[in-house]
DNA sequence: AGCACGCCGACT
DNA sequence: GTCGGCGTGCTC
């Protein structure tokens, strides 16, 4: 190299990645100041703005290098570097590059999962090509000159420029005037550029230059008489100090002062490091003040009363502790058997040592009670990560989780993603939860890359569940996972009684009530004269399941999904669950014009309409997608003796303690179990092991109910004599013979898109590859739900022996899907599925 | 993804 | 003769 002057310019070659579906990275320029070896390690993940095309985009450094195949040819150089966003960390990077190769998506489409997304509005930089030389058309040598001349007039250019080291600002941020005309030729010269990179809060102060002498006028007008009084004093003040001091004058007049006295170079400008700025922010809600948790942090333990763990518990905590760096654990507990108490001891001991937790849970409904829980016990910083923070919310988050300091972050699936630096411990709590896997975009399962994350952080993990998912108990049987048992409730408290009620056998208790059972129906009442909590299970809503004509048969189905419409009682319409769809049922058959039409099925709403019947005076409450009661309002409700009987999807069955409650009742055990998915056994089970496990939980013993028209079934019986090594032995025999997960791998491939000739050659194409694929295959099939607006989706379904196999049979086919893609024709991959509609 | 380039059909 | 459709390929 020959520009190695003086050795403090060097040149450096940076592998970007950008948001943008490309599969690898891009090589471009950049020129950092000074030569200090650390330099190209702080580089790494660090966030850039780079051009590519016409645009500037916020990407991510990739890796550094000091040569490049590329050198030479027509590089670009990296716009700038956003040095007040902590990089990524570096297993993070691995995850997302891992995770990339697994779901078969391209790294730059990973790259979103992490990109500190918290754009407010358009921010501005100066631009950095302005001076350099243009392509010499007239037009642009004319603004080039215009440029020059506008620059010349802009003095406070190096104020700027030293103030930018490319921070974005608002315009409203600008801390001295500018005039709107000036605003707009900067604009159209391109002096600035418009970008959307996350912006944050600017803190800008200003400091009097010259102290020694100061002019004449300072000491005649006004508000340049006070602004000099007041650097008379102290030589820097925030922007903000200056505003307040001056509060007797106008905004715009004290910003015009300040911009005359740059210019006159009397004043100069300087801005904070943005993480300092959000240590004047603070939340008030937060029982400590940011300043608090800066502060060599001090872990105490909360807790009132000391914490007994039973010999159990403390076995777990103690097998988990003595393994060192990465391990899986797998926690099966039992309801109610205190798993939540050897995450805190974990964590506890953790943050101990300095180090940063990460608890994930299955869905935002459950995040405030989790939070209060860890809130209660340690004094460390508790944040909580999901898709409802508001972007100011996620940028104080983001910038405290960076402080590497201890802190505890509880959110779902997406915070795996965010950039704790100093990891020490992952908890997959409800680890089978289906709402692990997303269902849109990037189809990735939170558990598994919680796994990768954990391997990459050298950190422990540990999945808790009281029904571990075939393929997690499968692992730890093949010695993957450590297998860690929690088999009794410390409480004390007794597993209910089941009674199964065989619908076949039993009638209806009246004409009224056709869903419940005598039996049922008097277990109720005697938990309403003992003043007893009951809870009502049936997993699905809305009023019925339909509508049908029982003259002719006639069934009212979604014209867009092909499903049956169920009816809802308040809005007094069909409403398709699946889409948009909505729409009044008429009085009469469309098909035969009789007025033979009536209600089967019957959801959650029903249920409550034949409560209501049958237990006039008895407090009711509903909880499903369609009723308003919030998670706080139904806790509210449930402690203060205000319900007697709660009915509910499955809802009721997640995360809730309610120690009155001794009866629980399952309306209709086999909700479900019909459907075409080889897994759904297995979310029955785990549905109703969960269920019986809200009956009895504190000094009242308590009862499950169970109705069913197939009491045999191994599901049930094994949910019921809480049994999972039962279930697990019997659904592990079926799929092997099935040979489905976890004895074979699988992808679906999905299809959509207008019905067009495209489409038709996609199918055309892909049934082709299935035929002539090594691999199991079927399809394409037509989804069972059929999008609207005359969409198709078809499902096509991969089945492997090998990992390995179906990964290479998807690199063939990528091409393919990809060229489909552009052609209209949406190809998506999903690995692991767990929908198959 | 966005965008430019390029190659064929219907219009001032 | 051009405008504009979309299929194709590239972006450092």
């Amino acid at each position: 190299m020959s520009s190695l002057s003086l050795g403090t310019s060097k040149e450096l070659f940076v592998e970007v990645v950008l948001p943008r579906p490309l599969e690898g990275t891009l090589t471009y320029r950049l020129c950092i100041q000074h030569d200090h070896s650390e330099a190209q390690n702080s580089l790494m993940g660090a966030w850039v703005i780079v051009p590519l095309g016409n645009e500037k985009l916020l990407a991510c450094i990739w890796s550094v290098h000091t040569q490049s195949e590329l050198a030479g040819h027509k590089l670009k150089s990296v716009c700038a570097i956003l040095h007040w966003i902590k990089a990524l960390p570096s297993p993070l990077l691995q995850l997302l590059s891992a995770l990339s190769r697994y779901y078969h998506v391209p790294l730059g489409e990973a790259l979103n999962l992490a990109m500190p997304r918290w754009i407010s509005k358009s921010a501005y930089i100066l631009n950095p090509d302005r001076g350099l030389k243009r392509e010499s058309t007239k037009q642009s040598e004319f603004i080039f000159e215009q440029t020059q001349q506008c620059l010349e007039d802009l003095k406070v250019y190096d104020d700027l420029k030293g103030l930018s080291q490319w921070m974005p600002l608002a315009r409203n941020a600008f801390p001295f005037y500018v005039e709107p005309k000036e605003w707009s030729f900067w604009k159209k010269s391109s002096s600035i550029i418009e970008l959307k990179v996350p912006q944050i809060q600017v803190l800008p102060s200003f400091k009097w230059r010259k102290q020694d002498s100061f002019d004449q006028q300072f000491k005649e007008r006004g508000t340049v008489r006070e602004l000099y009084h007041l650097f008379a004093v102290q030589a820097e003040y925030e922007h903000k100090e200056i505003l307040s001091a001056l509060s007797h004058r106008q905004e715009k007049t004290i910003r015009k002062t300040l911009r005359s006295l740059l210019d006159q170079g009397h004043l100069e400008l300087l801005v904070s490091p943005a993480h300092q700025a959000f240590q004047v922010t603070q939340d008030s809600n937060q029982t400590l003040t940011i300043k608090d948790h800066l502060k060599p942090s001090k872990i105490e333990n909360k807790a009132q009363v000391p914490i007994v763990l039973s010999q159990e518990q403390t076995d777990a905590v103690h097998a988990i502790q003595a393994q060192k760096g990465f391990a899986v654990s797998l926690l099966h507990g039992v309801t109610g058997s205190g798993k939540t108490e050897v995450y805190l001891e974990l964590i506890e001991a953790l943050l101990e040592q300095g180090k940063q937790a990460l608890v994930l849970v299955p869905e935002i409904g459950l995040t405030p009670q989790t939070v209060a829980r860890f809130k209660q016990r340690f004094s460390v910083p508790i944040y909580a990560w999901h898709s409802k923070l508001s972007p100011n919310e996620r940028i104080e988050t983001w910038h405290h989780l960076s402080q590497a300091k201890p802190c505890i972050l509880i959110g779902a699936r997406s915070s795996l993603f965010a950039p704790l630096h100093n990891l020490g411990i992952i908890i997959v709590d409800e680890a089978h939860d289906a709402s692990y896997k997303q269902g849109d975009g990037i189809r990735y399962h939170a558990r598994d890359m919680a796994i990768l994350r954990a391997s990459f952080e050298q950190c422990p993990i540990v999945l808790g569940t009281a029904t571990p998912s075939l393929e997690s108990m499968q692992n730890a049987y093949l010695g993957k996972y450590r297998l860690l048992e929690l088999k009794q409730r410390p409480t004390g408290a007794t597993l209910p009684n089941v009674k199964i009620v065989d619908l076949r056998k039993h009638r209806a208790v009246n004409q009224e009530a056709t869903a419940i059972t005598y039996i049922l129906a008097q277990a109720i009442s005697e938990r309403l004269k003992r003043g007893e909590q009951s809870i009502l299970f049936l997993n699905r809503r809305g009023f019925s399941q339909s509508i049908r004509c029982v003259g002719c048969g006639y069934l009212f189905s979604c014209p867009h999904c092909q499903l049956a419409l169920p009816w809802h009682l308040k809005s007094q319409s069909l409403e398709c669950h699946h889409c948009e769809f909505k729409a009044m049922a008429p009085a009469t058959c469309p098909q035969c014009s009789a007025d033979t039409l009536a209600h089967t099925g019957r959801g959650t709403e029903r249920i409550e309409q034949q409560l209501l019947s049958l237990f006039p005076k008895a407090k009711i409450a509903r909880l499903d997608q369609d009723s308003s009661l919030g998670p706080q309002e139904l806790h509210n409700l449930m402690h203060s003796d205000q319900v007697d009987i709660l009915i509910g999807t499955q809802m009721v069955t997640k995360g809730h303690d309610f120690p009155r409650v001794t009866l629980v009742g399952v309306i209709d055990a086999d909700v479900g179990v019909d459907l075409p998915d080889f897994r759904a056994n297995e979310r029955s089970y785990q549905l109703l092991s969960q269920v019986a496990g809200r009956a009895g939980r504190a000094q009242l013993a308590g009862e499950v109910i169970v109705q069913t028209y197939r009491p045999q079934e191994e599901r049930l019986l094994a949910a019921m004599s809480h049994d999972y090594q039962r279930f697990f032995l019997y659904e592990m025999t079926l799929r092997e013979v099935l040979a489905y997960p976890p004895f074979s791998y699988l992808a679906n491939i999905r299809i959509q898109g207008p019905a067009s000739e495209h489409l038709d050659q996609t199918l055309q194409l892909l049934s082709q590859y299935v035929r002539n694929c090594p691999l199991r295959g079927r399809g394409p099939s037509i989804a069972p739900i059929n999008m609207s607006r005359g969409q198709q989706r078809w499902l096509i379904v991969l089945i492997a022996e090998q990992r390995a196999e179906l990964h290479a049979e998807l690199n063939k086919l990528k091409p393919l899907l990809k060229k489909q893609s552009r052609l209209g024709v949406r190809c998506i991959i999903d690995i692991d599925p767990i929908d198959f509609f």
